[in-house]
DNA sequence: CGACACTTTGATAGTGGTCAAAGAGCGTGG
DNA sequence: CCACGCTCTTTGACCACTATCAAAGTGTCG
């Protein structure tokens, strides 16, 4: 996070090529469409773990993809304190509200080294008046990110901690399952402490002491910055609590 | 909440003569636009509070505008705790997730006795296809809904109870205020402390001692269902808290 | 090895939850 | 007109979950 702040210029893969579209969570699209994405795309930048991709409060904000690398939107107190909104993972579109609303009301982060796509935000308007049909998609990706914010939101208003904790896991492992990032079971999980206490509304201190109680319980295991998930009827309990499916009984 | 649970087919006024235009928070539309949401609009209905107009869960939702009256959306976990997650008022959008998306991933119900314009689901898509202007606008009200929902999440993960239910009245006076809806200092105020709870996570009897808290220490008062700001003083700290302006003090 | 960031643990305190019951407000029906 | 039932609000007592404070432990990197 020091000397690479922002390299910019590398190329990257064509549209056409890009790795993303052989993940199944992504929709074909036609060869018109990747092409005007293509033409649209005037950057692809690097940027290092912890820096802001996009400031709070910041005007004229771009439009990225998220190539590679994990980030989250974040929203500041003025003493402080931090919301960690959500977390945005491959394929995501960062800055969609950023670029749509007069100024950023939140922030955006890098959580790992990321790669980007860069969008100018002038071309998100030719891009509603010549691809219609990508326009849909960005609006679906908007809901869809909304939909996430409302489940965070719905975790830390009615769940205690170790069922905010289950609940994060859960829903990030299955994200990362759909983009084919886990591997027998683990997956890299890049967030610290402060980060999961960040973004469910708890205190780093708690945070540590229910997530190693929820370990010890065989939940979970962390090793080499992975985290597995471990005991399928554990685990098929833990979802209980998240899908809104069947009734829940304490989790400890 | 009995007899009419979906009075229907009412015209309403034409889109050209809509009221909610004249408010200084609703943009101006050309002549071409208008008739073209007139066209899209296939009915007028009212429900009564209480009533659901959007299931959990439901498919093929429809998109409305809420005419008249107050709605929310929440969310519910299988043991029927369930999280508010932002309050709509006239003039804003209701369902545009639940349209774009396959499948309702909550629910939105009549706070007040309500009047919905209609649009079919269908006819979204003709809209980006045809009024890229209109669809542009849609994509921005979404963001502005999930800006309130990272405000909401913000609040419930990171502020107390005073502070919480501080922010959540400052911030549906200023938009009702921006409504027209506020007349000497005073507006209609129709959430149930359960309700309150229930948005910003708290039980519901935290919630009736720290709201009676906040009204005995003269921040607003409560009359025939009206609210009302007292005190500029106090109600500039409690703004304090609310924008990310200046450090906080204890509320009470 | 030391600096630094992050995690873990123990002790203590407080915010907010739960339980229980009483008080207000309001429409319906005797 | 008052009683009754219903919903919503208020209050008190008690307890638990979570925060705060403090300090030690672990790991990584130059």
């Amino acid at each position: 996070m020091t000397y690479l702040n922002a390299r910019a210029g590398r190329p990257g893969p064509p549209c056409l090529a890009c790795p993303l579209r052989l993940k199944p969570a992504f929709e074909d699209k036609s060869d018109d469409e990747l092409s005007f994405i293509q033409a649209l795309k005037t950057d692809h930048r690097s940027l290092a773990a912890g820096s802001d991709i996009i400031h709070p409060g910041q005007e004229n904000a771009e439009l990225y993809t998220l190539y590679a690398g994990w980030a989250f939107r974040y929203k500041s107190l003025p003493d402080g304190r931090r919301q960690i909104l959500n977390v945005l993972l491959p394929g995501d579109l960062v800055g969609l509200q950023a670029s749509l609303l007069a100024a950023a009301e939140h922030g955006i982060e890098a959580l790992t080294d990321v790669e980007l796509c860069v969008f100018p935000r002038k071309r998100v308007w030719d891009l509603f008046a010549r691809m219609p049909k990508l326009a849909y998609e960005l609006a679906w990706l908007g809901s869809r990110e909304e939909a996430m914010v409302d489940d965070n939101l719905t975790s830390v208003g009615q769940r205690n901690a170790g069922e905010r904790i289950a609940a994060l896991v859960i829903s990030l492992y299955r994200r990362a399952d759909a983009l084919g990032l886990v591997s027998e079971g683990s997956f890299a999980f890049p967030l610290s402490q402060q980060q999961i206490a960040d973004a469910l509304g708890l205190s780093l201190v708690h945070t540590s002491k229910t997530w190693s109680k929820l370990r010890k319980a065989g939940f979970f295991a962390m090793a080499g910055g992975r985290l597995t998930l471990l005991n399928p009827r554990l685990t098929a309990r833990m979802a209980a609590i998240y899908d809104s499916a069947k009734a829940p009984r304490p989790l400890i």
